[in-house]
DNA sequence: GGACGCAAAAATGTATACAATCCTGAATTC
DNA sequence: GAATTCAGGATTGTATACATTTTTGCGTCC
């Protein structure tokens, strides 16, 4: 009797539990990227065949936090600088015009929502769980893109955050240490006050800020795709 | 012997092939929004079980090309007049932009690529296949995504083109015709001249005339709902 | 000692069998 | 006659068995 399930007597995992469940310990950072995710293992794990698990893995294949190659098995992926590039680009052309269409559309219900997060990411810091406060740093701007009510564009934002979390894994750099320390308190209060110009504004130069904090200079990718393949 | 499979003899068809293959037909208005696809009836058309049959549906659901309740199978999807809005919107922000990227990247075999796809156009057109040309038009739009190297951008714009195929099929009104006639004529004329700002503005007011080709008023949603829920 | 090759083991891909759920339609009841 | 109930069939969900591919590790050869 080597693993038990992870919970006992739960209702049977269903491949959106999996899915669900991975994708959070990924955005936590408890497993880094380029780790191999066996289909065997993962259904002892969670207590069902490799038939729920494989539906899983294809879903977070399709947003890009997972990594299937034919024949070769999932791995979590493990972005490029390319990639990376991409995704903060990406979020820089989408995130603005949601926080201002956000702005337009929040109540207070979603201020005060927004708010909680804020707290709960403290918290967590407090805490000494830097994994659960990144997630929920994403989970407040994934909250922000539901509230602009463009479910097709939040659809986006979701899977970029997802992968923002893979990059900030691989190529955060410790030394900018956290330059967003007041960037969502002021975002909630533009937001609040149906500031739409300064929202935007301050998406901005939030999402410049973070992306100038990751070091994607091509040296660097050489060290760390080796470790990568030292650690499997 | 009531169906064989959809070619003879030809390799084994992978979720990828089918996948393929239905989004094709989707695009072209082959089936309709709305449309059952059941998991036999394609395992029978494929020649592969319905293990293979399944994951080609999920990553189509993936795309919200297809539609998945559980227990209750997949059909094609048929947006709503809100998604459909939430789509045209989203192809608004992201393609003026890659269009202003592209004119900057294009290089003279990108160019080529796209008048032929023009001609192609064209020519499905004379061959009274408006389904073909359709899917051509759409693949014009995602080249110049590929053109403007922003792989993560791109996928976005493959899959709200495909969400567009839906919504034409389900509320172009006929009555504005070809409105579209020379825009992509003179988008690509701007790509090959380099010029970005004149690109990302024809860009923007092709999608606006796109946009506004639609029927998207409140009554035609119950009429074409009831249309469907008659349909099966 | 290192490179190559091959067989065994492990993992993934696919098909099939069985279980659970939904849909259909005829019989029953009011 | 209309609504309801409840089999029976059809369809989807899940597990398991088998096929194929990759990986691993040992033995051989140079």
């Amino acid at each position: 009797m080597s693993h038990s399930t992870v919970s006992t007597s739960s209702p049977p995992a269903t491949s959106d539990t999996i899915a669900h469940a991975l994708s959070l310990a990924i955005h936590e950072h408890k497993i880094a990227p380029g780790t191999k995710l066996g289909e065997d293992e993962l259904a002892e794990i969670y207590g069902v065949s490799r038939t729920v698990v494989r539906a899983a893995l294809q879903t977070l294949s399709h947003i890009k936090l997972v990594d299937i190659r034919r024949n070769r098995g999932a791995s979590v992926a493990s972005p490029t600088i390319t990639e990376a590039h991409e995704v903060f680009e990406a979020r820089e052309l989408l995130e603005p015009r949601t926080a201002r269409s956000a702005a337009l559309h929040a109540t207070a219900a979603d201020i005060a929502l927004l708010e909680r997060h804020i707290s709960d990411e403290h918290q967590a810091l407090a805490d000494a769980d830097p994994g659960r406060a990144l997630y929920l740093s994403g989970l407040f701007h994934t909250e922000i893109a539901r509230i602009a009510q463009q479910a097709t564009i939040a659809g986006f934002i979701e899977t970029l955050i997802a992968r923002s979390s893979l990059i900030i894994a691989l190529y955060w750099r410790r030394e900018s240490a956290l330059c967003e320390k007041h960037a969502h308190h002021e975002l909630v209060h533009a937001l609040a006050a149906g500031q739409a110009q300064q929202a935007e504004e301050l998406m901005r130069s939030h999402l410049v800020d973070l992306h100038s904090a990751l070091d994607l200079r091509e040296r660097n990718s050489r060290t760390l795709s080796l470790r990568d393949a030292l650690a499997r």
